[in-house]
DNA sequence: AAGGATATGTAATGTCATAACATATTGGCC
DNA sequence: GGCCAATATGTTATGACATTACATATCCTT
């Protein structure tokens, strides 16, 4: 069923697991030059095959991505994210009141919706703590 | 109290606000070579004000600008934006039980949120009628 | 008039993303 | 096995978005 990644798509899902905060596209390049990648596209490849599989987030806001917290347990849910400026942390969560509100409002616009964005950026609890 | 616009914020303004659809800065600078403008910096400028007065918004997931549909009535609210893939019109509404979820969410996780950026990507029931 | 804050002008550079083209690998299907 | 289509890969160049750094000008207050 989940489609067998290629070496491309292992090392880059490889590097957004482990790390701790969302990386972007050049990031990825340079912690994997001494795997062999050389040129953007073969991330930005690996990164469009993953974000199909639902593996992978993209942060618009951000313009970066990170692996997905929770794969297959959302392909229904609409997921936001909870960036923290201070530690670059992310949290995923989903709220089934948000996505019926929103659907609620594009059904009376008449508005389909391909693809919902909702990210917070904020101070996470831990970063006050310690400033 | 609303600060009055210098000659460069004026310009920018201008432009977004006769603009059916959301502007890059870019495009910005592109409609405004004629009354001077020459570098990117001074249009970022501009909006970095314009966005700071609540004058506009800018769209995440599509790094681009769009004048504010109803300035000074949303000091408090969550804005969300229906942005159209299709004509690149973009509605802005706002929800206060999605704002109270998220609220929430945040409030029981000690995150303190800062701004919060909500995209709904799609078809408007315009663009549908006629494809 | 002096001085600080704000706005402006300009060049250079940094960051994010894709187009275009060539080559290689994979996986059915006869 | 051999063929062909689909998919993946490699590489160069370019396009699109945004900021750093520095110089100059304007405005406001005293």
């Amino acid at each position: 069923m989940t489609p067998d990644l290629t070496r491309n798509q292992s090392l880059v899902m490889k590097t957004l697991s482990g790390a701790e905060a969302p990386l972007s596209a050049y990031t990825i390049l340079d912690r994997l030059r001494d795997d062999g990648l050389r040129a953007p596209l073969q991330v930005y490849r690996a990164l469009d095959k993953l974000l199909d599989m639902g593996l992978v987030h993209r942060l618009e806001s951000l313009n970066a991505f990170v692996a997905c917290a929770h794969p297959h347990t959302h392909e229904q849910e609409l997921i936001a994210f909870a960036i923290c400026e201070n530690c670059g942390k992310v949290e995923e969560f989903s709220d089934e009141v948000v996505k019926e509100r929103l659907d609620g409002w594009a059904k009376s616009h008449r508005f389909r919706a391909a693809k919902t964005t909702i990210e917070i950026r904020g101070d996470c609890g831990g970063c006050e703590a310690k400033g």
